[in-house]
DNA sequence: AGAGGTTTCTACGTCTCGTAGAAATTCTAC
DNA sequence: GTAGAATTTCTACGAGACGTAGAAACCTCT
């Protein structure tokens, strides 16, 4: 289920906040307030690529970016956490149980063309 | 966001399908195929109870049971992760757009009166 | 009070993660 | 094409989580 540390997630942030492929040195910049080290965002990104979380490119430098988007991953996720629950109908009554009115009226028309 | 280790996890599966308080040698033997001491449970279970999982009682001996069932559980977790990405709206466009049709049919059902 | 079960305390090995130096590799400017 | 600069990979270490459990303290029942 690919779980992050807290800095691996605040990279992640970075990068969709960044909105396109960007280099170690390029991320390093977004993260200045942290003043790591080039390598230091290097180690993470390589860990992150390992989890599948972001794809490299060949070019000369790198340019990372996130493998999906940070809407498509939280959506993933949620996928995968209603796997995990045998009753996939239960856990989805409690859900829709707890969003607002705003949510279940997008939701509603969301589910409406099917 | 209590993440869990693979015992831990294994723990929660079994308090739920004991379906009721148990204590910590009961829930050894429920775990017998990993020949675990009653300590090591012990252990587990005391780190569920301090990241909010399980809730013990004050009798003798002790009785362990789920905070939530698990559905509930899977529920407010799905929750949770559709908080971490700032557009919610879009995450529960991604997210309906990857249920079954016999889902999303649950679905309208449940949103149907609102 | 003693025996046996229960609960807490302490600990250790392993793994992940934050962090980064050192080494190897690849450019770039002469 | 070679030296210096930038990039990438390799290696490592400390902290914290987790699996695991012994030792010690604490109840409880006879």
């Amino acid at each position: 289920m690919a779980s992050m540390g807290e800095l691996e997630r605040t990279v992640m942030d970075r990068l969709w906040a960044a909105g396109g492929p960007v280099s170690a040195a390029d991320l390093r910049e977004r993260l200045a307030d942290r003043g790591l080290a080039l390598t230091t965002v290097h180690t993470v990104l390589t860990r992150l690529e390992s989890k599948g979380m972001v794809l490299k490119d060949d070019g000369r430098p790198r340019r990372f970016r996130p493998r999906a988007t940070r809407e498509e991953h939280a959506a993933e996720l949620m996928h995968e956490v209603l796997g995990t629950s045998g009753d996939r109908q239960a856990v989805l009554a409690r859900f829709v149980g707890g969003v607002d009115a705003e949510e279940a009226r997008l939701l509603r028309e969301l589910l409406a063309g099917g």
